[in-house]
DNA sequence: GTCTATACCAGGATAGAC
DNA sequence: GTCTATCCTGGTATAGAC
């Protein structure tokens, strides 16, 4: 039994549902939320986000209508407003929230795993896990960036370079270690990341072939160790012309 | 010297300046466009197509506004419409154009490459290419497909099922002459694919990075060369749990 | 805390002069 | 072929009753 996590597991481990996700943010904002009571508070957070992550996804949050939303929401724009104060800031706490929840749970899954193998297997497994189980958040913030002003902007770009520096540390702790082969690193955290956003932004595409989160975990696993096995000591380079060639990584 | 391709060569054998794909389109939406002399036609969707990505590209399609793109383009409102009668037309003119391209370019492009490992690699390398030279039409064709309505809808998803299929043909083709090592087919095609992809929707990223279009190529023919790579004959299976079982592909 | 009614503006689209 | 002026809908946001 190696270091393996898996889905269920996963999903006892955190708690993440809507209204877990909801408290938290409401806990986090109460400044800028003019209702007071928890209960009612996280209780029509709760529409707010199903509503606006379902209408977003599905058309995008700028061709989201408030009346749309209130109707969805089942609330009148009058109480819509009282959550927060533009349809800008609601786009805003939708991505910071995402961001906080990414950071917090990828560094927990990753902390106190040392061997470079398992740490990566533990990345993947734990950010495809969780991009499965806040699927919704995630495609938002992907689709949903580039409306986003100048500063918040800037911190989504900051948390993508982040999931993505803790796989290159990953990839240089394993080099360093030989337990796994020299490879440029930089490019190689970069498509392990593609193959992690590829699970939620075409879940669509998965699911109809009734592939599960675990086989995408696997298969992905089983892709990137097979690349980044050192080479037996006899053997024929694998590629001449692509190995390595001390380009510097950023 | 093996069946290479380089981004020079490649831009040298396709003609798909702004230009020469305005004036594709123009002649192949005649009926459409109220415009009827060549030469004034295509000087101006050049400029309406230009301004189209440019601004919808940074702050989406939905969001750009007709006045946005009227100023951008340096053409009256009542100028546009004599070459669209909706925004929506104009959308679907983007993505068909861009689609069609696609699909000419990538099935010439591995016309007559027989043997599966040259054809895997050319078809990767057309396609980055093919994104390098038209990126904003790329960057538009994914973040604007869920505004389409379900006809186009539907036709966008058909053309992403296509490129992925070309993917797992060959793939299939190579395992049944035995060059390629057994592995899901189907997940391999998906994953290429969104490395493919990654190429154009994270362009600012590779850029500052200063990795080329060709160094990127080299990359994922690298990889996935290493991971259908037959096994020697004597060794041991890299993964027990992850490899071919069975599962019927799509 | 929540609703209804309304202000006000920006959006897509078009008519008709040139 | 192109522009300006204008129509009208539907968008965000708020005031004030309950």
């Amino acid at each position: 039994m190696d270091n393996d996590l898996n889905f269920e597991t996963f999903k006892g481990l955190v708690s993440l549902s809507m209204e877990d996700l909801c408290r938290e943010l409401f806990l986090g904002n109460r400044e800028s939320i003019r209702i007071k009571k928890e209960q009612v508070a996280v209780r029509n957070l709760v529409k707010i986000f199903n509503a606006a992550l379902t209408i977003s996804n599905a058309k995008g949050f700028t061709a989201m209508s408030l009346r749309d939303l209130s109707k969805e929401a089942g609330l009148s724009m009058g109480a819509l407003y009282t959550y927060f104060s533009s349809k800008e800031e609601l786009l805003d706490m939708i991505q910071r929230q995402g961001r906080l929840v990414v950071k917090r749970v990828l560094l927990s899954q990753i902390n106190g795993i040392d061997d470079p193998r398992n740490r990566l297997k533990r990345i993947i497994q734990a950010h495809l896990f969780l991009s499965e189980v806040m699927q919704p958040w995630f495609y938002f913030s992907y689709m949903e960036t580039k409306n986003l002003a100048k500063q918040e902007h800037k911190r989504a770009i900051e948390s993508e370079i982040f999931t993505e520096k803790i796989l290159t540390d990953i990839i240089q702790q394993g080099q360093d270690a030989k337990a796994f082969r020299p490879v440029q690193k930089e490019l190689a955290g970069a498509v392990i990341k593609a193959m992690l956003q590829d699970w939620y932004l075409k879940r669509w595409k998965y699911a109809g072939r009734k592939i599960t989160v675990e086989k995408y975990a696997d298969f992905v696993v089983d892709l990137i160790y097979t690349y980044l096995a050192p080479l037996p000591a006899n053997s024929i380079p694998r590629s001449a012309k692509t190995k390595h060639d001390g380009m510097p990584d950023l």
